[in-house]
DNA sequence: TATAAATGAATGACAATTCATTCATTTATA
DNA sequence: TATAAATGAATGAATTGTCATTCATTTATA
C-alpha cells in the first residue's frame, strides 16, 4: 500500500467517525480502529488530532471546489448557475453526508484556527455565490440596490439550514430537487431586476 | 445571595467562557472563576458539565422566545412581521454576543440529546418565522406555491449566516439595520404574491 | 448551637501522544 | 545467486497530562 492511500484511509476513517460523535467525542482509537490501523500509525501521517481536522477541511473542501465549480461552468446565465449552485451544493450534502456533518459542526466552532479556516479556504467555496452574483450585477441580471456581500451569505445560509435539517433529520420531508427550485426561486424572485 | 441569584450567576459564567471556549474547551473551573465561586459550588446547582448547557438552551432560548413575540405583536401586516423578525433578531445576536455564539456552535454538535433540543426548544424559536409565513400565505399577502417549511429554514439560514459573520468578524462591514433591511427586502420580493 | 451552603484539594478515569520493538522489504556484499 | 545488513513503516503498551467530579472541612445563617 502506497503512502498516500494511507493518509487517505485515515481521512476517509475521519470524516466517519468526527461525523457520527463530533471532533471532540471522537478518539484517535476510533479512527484507527476504523481505517484499520494502529493508533500510532496515526501520528506518522498526521502531527495530532487537530491536525487531521485541518488537513480534512483543507483537502475536502478543495475537491469541493472543483466539482462545483465544474458544474457550474455549464452555465452562461447567472440566474441558471446559481440554481445549479443550489442543486449541487444540495446533492453533495446528501452523497458526501458524513463530510457534511462535520463541516457543519465543527467548521463553527471557536478557537483560532478554525476561525482561520472560515475567512479563507471555505471562504473559497461560499465565494462561488459571489462571483456570480457580481457578475449578474453587472450584466443588469440581478438588482444593483442590494449588496452582492449580503445575497450571498442569505443565500449560502438559506441552503446551509436545508442541509442542517437533512442531517439532523434524515426522513427527508422535502426532496433535493424541490429544496434547489424553491430556495432558488426565492432568492431569483428577489434579486433579479424587474 | 439567594439561591437562584448564584443559580443565574453560573449561568451567565458559562455563557461567557462557552462563548469564548467552546462547550468542549471549557474547563469547570473556568466557570466557577467566572462566576467568583468555588469548583464545588457549581455541583450544588447543576448535576454536571452538560447540564449546564442543557439549562443554559431551556433557560435563555425561552426569553429570546418571550422577547421577540413581544416585538413581533406590535405589527398586523405579516411583512412588516417578518422585517421585525430579522431586525430583533440580529439585535439580539450583537447584544447578547457570548450566548450566540454558544447557541451557534452547540446546537450544531451530535448527539442526541442536542438533536433533541434542536427539535423541540429552538424549532419554537424558528417556528415563530413559520407561523407569519402560513398567516400571511392565508392572508394571500405570500405566495402559496411556496412551502412554508421551506421559507423558514431559509429565512433563518440566511439570518443566521449574518450572525455567524459578526460574530467571527466583529469588525462589522454591514450595519444591523441593512442587513435586516436587505434580507427582508430579499425574501419579501420573493414570496409576497405579486 | 444546629443546619445549610460553600469551599477547594484530592481523586481517578479517560484519552492523546510517545517510543522501544517488530518485521517485511530493499539494498549491499560475497 | 545466496546471504547479510540496513531500512523505515507499523505496532500497541506504557506514559502523561488533563479535567470532571467528589467529599472532608470550613464558613455562614437562622
Amino acid at each position: 500500500m502506497k503512502k498516500s492511500d494511507k493518509h487517505q484511509k485515515i481521512l476517509n476513517a475521519a470524516i466517519k467517525v468526527f461525523g457520527q460523535k463530533g471532533f471532540f467525542n471522537a478518539r484517535i482509537s476510533d479512527i484507527a480502529k476504523e481505517a484499520d490501523v494502529a493508533d500510532g500509525t496515526i501520528y506518522l501521517y498526521f502531527n495530532n488530532k487537530y491536525d487531521i481536522l485541518l488537513t480534512l477541511f483543507e483537502e475536502e473542501i478543495g475537491k469541493l471546489i472543483v466539482e462545483i465549480k465544474a458544474a457550474i461552468s455549464q452555465k452562461t446565465d447567472q440566474r441558471e448557475m446559481l440554481y445549479v449552485f443550489a442543486l449541487h451544493h444540495l446533492r453533495l450534502v446528501i452523497e458526501k453526508k458524513e463530510l457534511a456533518e462535520v463541516l457543519q459542526m465543527e467548521l463553527r466552532q471557536s478557537g483560532e484556527s478554525i476561525k482561520e479556516y472560515r475567512l479563507n479556504k471555505f471562504a473559497d467555496y461560499v465565494n462561488i455565490i459571489s462571483e456570480i452574483i457580481h457578475t449578474g450585477q453587472e450584466n443588469n441580471i440581478f438588482r444593483r440596490d442590494l449588496q452582492a456581500g449580503i445575497i450571498k451569505r442569505a443565500f449560502f445560509g438559506a441552503l446551509d439550514e436545508m442541509s442542517r435539517l437533512w442531517i439532523l433529520n434524515p426522513n427527508h420531508t422535502y426532496t433535493l430537487e424541490e429544496s434547489a427550485e424553491e430556495i432558488s426561486d426565492i432568492f431569483l424572485n428577489g434579486i433579479v431586476a424587474d
